[in-house]
DNA sequence: TTCGTGATAGAG
DNA sequence: TCTATCACGAAG
């Protein structure tokens, strides 16, 4: 089972889809990295829980970017979180909600200042500080740099949950948050 | 369950 | 300028 560097292709499609796809590839940054256990997805249009829906400046980030552009926003006055740009269709963000750590782990133990594998990266602002992933990274292309990319086995099964997105108050009722069923690793559970 | 934290955007 | 809002996390 060979894993690959996701391409640009991935993302010319709709965010649904690549969400779902990213769950089981693995996040590759720097010298360390993870498998994607739990991510989102938002769409450009019609879907008031995205950015796009209320910031001019995340409207005009798409139409700047190339698909697999990073988006980093900064929330809560603490943390940072990662987006990856889809422009399908429907144009859209993935958003990175927690992964298997699985290289680099002492370095981000040491940065999280925690030893607990299972709750190191398990929450999109857990594992941006994990990584060390800040604004610098922002409209960086995740698709050039094998040092930050997203690598995957393209015949890979798994048994994928979708489930309601986490910390929004619009648009909560669409099933968007894709996580890898039984992961040990995510920030809430899927209910099943 | 609460609360800190700071960027953004829209209203006044 | 002022204020509401927020795709969070940790403590309690």
């Amino acid at each position: 089972m060979k894993k690959e560097i996701v391409r640009r292709t991935f993302f010319w499609r709709d965010p649904l889809t690549c969400a779902r796809e990213l769950i089981g590839a693995e996040l590759i940054w720097g010298r360390c990295g993870g498998i994607i256990v739990e991510d989102e997805a938002y769409l450009a249009e019609n879907d008031e829980a995205s950015h796009t829906f209320s910031r001019p400046s995340t409207r005009a980030f798409v139409e700047r970017n190339k698909a697999g552009a990073a988006y980093v926003y900064f929330s809560y006055g603490a943390h940072w979180m990662l987006n990856v740009l889809v422009k399908g269709e429907v144009n859209g963000f993935v958003l990175i909600r927690a992964i298997e750590p699985v290289r680099g782990i002492e370095l981000m133990e040491k940065r999280r200042e925690l030893d607990d594998q299972k709750r190191l990266c398990s929450g999109p602002g857990k594992l941006t500080q994990a990584l060390d992933i800040t604004d610098r990274h922002h409209e960086m292309d995740l698709c050039a740099d094998p040092r930050h990319c997203f690598l995957r086995s393209a015949d890979a099964i798994l048994d994928v949950v979708a489930d309601a997105r986490i910390g929004i108050t619009r648009s909560v009722h669409h099933p968007w948050r894709f996580t890898l069923r039984g992961s040990q690793f995510v920030s809430v559970p899927a209910k099943l």
